[in-house]
DNA sequence: CTCTTTCGTCGAAACGCGTCGCTGAGTAGA
DNA sequence: TCTACTCAGCGACGCGTTTCGACGAAAGAG
């Protein structure tokens, strides 16, 4: 591996002048700049990233700490998680992977050691447990999700409760009366992850407003518990003539089970999808959706940490305006027989 | 934060000894070891990873270089990211996901700087351009998937010829003659990424000793195209008496398709997928199924990584045997009507 | 009682880079 | 001609560890 002190040496300048070429800080002759960048190419130099880290105290690494829980949609998870290192290569940083099987104890290890500059963190309960420490770390760190009190924080999130006051407008302007919501799985409400429970009021607010009635059941996704839970609403509210399924997992099985009974969608029953696109144009059919927008978020979380790293101070929350788009699956209510 | 001079000081040893203690590398008595750790302790002493990197040039970091398509089934992928960075936790290092977006140029980066001590690539393709880059480098490799010439090379994957085999076999024995492939989505195959042609290899060539006749269909995985797929085998091959699925997103349509179309499974139609338990038990009827042992590959590759770089030498292919559960969904051929 | 080992500890030299202050040459203004 | 200033480049130091050789003391061998 060639150092910096071999490339001065090759292109006969002092080492500080070939640091310099590379960060730019000083001015440098044309002359010299292109002999050290010529040396630098032939000897195919790479600046040694301790060397760099312990000089500058800059590691250029951001950590991610990704939840390793198996009740939420995976792939939602991917692709934020990829948007998060692509944007951050774009600012020459690299992402360091935690998952949170270590806890807590991450975050402390992570930022003391000077591993990361800075922490980007998903999946965010209400009440975290994680909070207090970030809140108090030295170093900038970004929240994915909304906890409970995010004072003196970072968060970039969907904003789920304009999510479900949209499903509400859009379904009470084709005249439904009787929503019912699929949502995620059990435990995620009983975890109080937050994003569940803040579409679910905005949606029932809203629904108030339009005199819509709403019905809100679980669903562990698999097709069983699905079929469950369908019947569940049917059964409690036979005039339901709309469902707003916040859970990938239960979109296919759902549409199966609805053609199966007999009910036709869009004409006997709308849906409204909370999902990724993909999932909303893979479906049987093509499902009036609100978007997940995941490479939106990481990209997000990227440039909010960044400028924290450069010493901004960025507004606490970042709501990201949610999107309807109108696909096959929504339509009138059906009138009475 | 604290350093190791100020421990030391406050020890009242030199930093050296401190160091030894942190290391074990030299013997030490227990009554300075005791009053070390109390000092580290009491200072919330943690190592700075840049000035331990560059004194020892390694970074206690391993690198994942992750695939950023989205024709594969992502939570197998990220499922083996978290297990390697789980199970690098335990050997003492950190992860550091690479997205595949730079291509082989992230290789030569992070070799060259010293960012990351060892590399972890997943989903090799059969003429991969980083395998050449990763045989040539000094630092230690682990692919995940199997590329043409794995000379030189240290490779883990599930033996998927033996799956396709062990699919025929559970197959044969039930007395079926037709059987059908609902495969991956073509642009997998174009690709050559390996995996879904050694099951296929291995499914025909057992087939044929069984007489097993063989058709194979790519598919999308999207409801539209699992519903044209399937309408072609049974076109094809009215015989058809079992399918084996290895495409996780085709699973859910071509269930309810096949209900629809009146076919019990699985007395009319036996299915075997190759998907993760998980996906088998999800489906609306348990699936026989060959698992992806996601989390034992990720495991298997940390393994492999830090014995090279220990020094030792693995085997070049390590291939992990195919475990077929008995499910639902397998039964004997129906007899001609 | 001397000579060699072993044990526990120390000091100093890297490791490769960033950055500060300085210098000498050149330029411009007076 | 002298000062004032800018521009390019240099040398030296510091960042926080690891590691090697050395050293004194205690222990064992003859």
């Amino acid at each position: 591996m060639a150092t910096l002190a071999e490339v001065a040496r090759h292109a006969g300048v002092s080492a500080s002048t070939v640091s310099y070429v590379l960060s730019g800080k000083r001015s440098i002759s044309e002359e010299t700049r292109l002999r050290v960048e010529n040396s630098i190419r032939e000897l195919g130099y790479h600046p040694n990233a301790g060397a760099r880290a312990l000089a500058s105290s800059r590691s250029h690494i951001i950590a991610l700490m990704v939840p390793l829980r198996t009740d939420m949609y995976v792939p939602v998870m991917m692709e934020i998680a990829i948007a998060v290192a692509t944007t951050a290569r774009g600012f020459g940083h690299d992402v360091l992977l935690l998952t949170g099987e270590e806890g807590p104890e991450a975050v402390r290890r992570v930022a003391a050691s000077g591993l990361a500059d800075a922490m980007i963190v998903m999946d965010v309960e209400l009440d975290d447990e994680r909070v207090p420490l970030l809140r108090d770390s030295a170093r900038p760190s970004v929240l994915i999700g909304l906890p409970g009190d995010p004072a003196g924080l970072t968060c970039v999130d969907l904003d789920f409760t304009a999510t479900g006051a949209l499903c509400a407008d859009h379904l009470a302007q084709f005249g439904h009366k009787d929503v019912a919501v699929i949502g995620e799985a059990a435990a995620v409400y009983r975890r109080h992850t937050g994003f569940a429970e803040r579409t679910l009021d905005g949606l029932r607010s809203r629904a108030r407003e339009h005199g819509m009635r709403v019905i809100h059941r679980p669903c562990e996704g698999s097709y069983e518990s699905t079929a469950g839970v369908l019947a569940r609403v049917f059964e409690e509210r036979p005039d339901t003539s709309a469902l707003v399924v916040q859970n990938e997992a239960a979109v296919g099985p759902m549409l199966a089970l609805l053609r199966q009974q007999g009910r036709a969608v869009p004409e006997d029953v709308s849906v409204v999808a909370i999902c990724p696109d993909q999932v909303a144009l893979q479906a049987s059919v093509q499902l009036t959706s609100v978007a997940i927008p995941a490479q939106e978020m990481g990209r997000q979380a990227v440039e909010l940490v960044m400028a924290k790293i450069e010493g901004r101070e960025p507004a606490p929350v970042t709501l990201l305006p949610p999107r309807l788009t109108v696909r096959a699956s929504t339509g009138p209510a059906p009138t009475a027989p």
